[in-house]
DNA sequence: CTTGCCTTTGACGTCAATGTGAGGTTTTAG
DNA sequence: CTAAAACCTCACATTGACGTCAAAGGCAAG
């Protein structure tokens, strides 16, 4: 399989693959012409990196964590930065849901029909402003939370 | 307020707060000799835009946002942009998820008691690789997952 | 007045994961 | 054989939220 192949299979850019493999990430055997080969199980692993990129993990921390990946060991360094990794991300977890609860709040005041600050009768029928969500948050559509804390001015 | 008392109230560098306002995010008065006063009200909209911040919305984003903030209405196209920006961080908390999954996975794989790979056995006692965690996953630990799908050489 | 800290504007630096093009070789399809 | 498509390396550009330094002025205390 060469380059165009699997960034096609994994949903990345060949650009991204040489920068992969710039950041050794990522091997690949060559044909004598220097073109790169790689072999079926490469999908996985750059869609693994990919996965990891997409948390906000730098590329030298997922260099450091990968040869775990291969080996199933970690040394307790590693093993160190598996939990921090896991605990930041489990933070910015915590982040985004605040802000989501921030902006559920600014949807339900903006959404709420108190003529005192709600020029917004003037919408139709209201899209259902959301459809896939229930992915963490079971929550119905958005926090009931007074809305004095929003108002700065 | 001047601007570095409101940098440490809210926990910002004064830089931050410089390019906030750069950006429309904040407004200031000035003293006759130009420098930057805040009133106190200003602390919880700068700590506002940094929750946004954090949750990767772009300034942009955050500056079209926060006229609905203060007046508590939504455009239509106001609006839309909320519930956009909440479909992105419910995404974006799914994409964290999975990826957590997969360091738990990983976790898991390296204290695994079974000798075939794992030579980790020369550990200590594990320290408990996480304490602060019940933010969304009630999830014990870590998932239970075959590892044959992260073996990948 | 002067010492020291805070503030001002302006502008360049940073970091990281790519995008983008140049200029050239290799592979593939007809 | 030939043209298109895919690949190669090298290297500069981009984006965004700041960091950082420079040169200067403001403001309280001693």
């Amino acid at each position: 399989m060469r380059i165009g192949e699997l960034a096609h299979q994994a949903g990345v850019s060949t650009r991204a693959l040489r920068y992969y493999e710039e950041q050794g990430l990522l091997t690949s055997e060559r044909t004598p012409s220097g073109q790169r080969t790689y072999p079926e199980s490469a999908v996985e692993r750059v869609r693994l990196i990919q996965q990891f990129f997409t948390a906000g993990l730098p590329s030298r921390t997922i260099l450091q964590l990968l040869p775990c990946v291969d080996t199933g060991h970690a040394s307790p360094k590693a093993f160190e930065l598996l939990a921090s990794e896991r605990n930041r991300i489990t933070a910015a977890m915590a982040d985004l849901a605040a802000a989501r609860d921030a902006l559920d709040r600014m949807i339900d005041i903006a959404n709420h029909p108190t003529p005192e600050h709600c020029p917004a009768l003037r919408e139709p029928a209201w899209a259902p402003y959301n459809a896939a969500d229930a992915t963490t948050a079971p929550g119905p559509t958005a926090a009931l939370v007074a809305s004095a804390t929003l108002i700065t001015r």
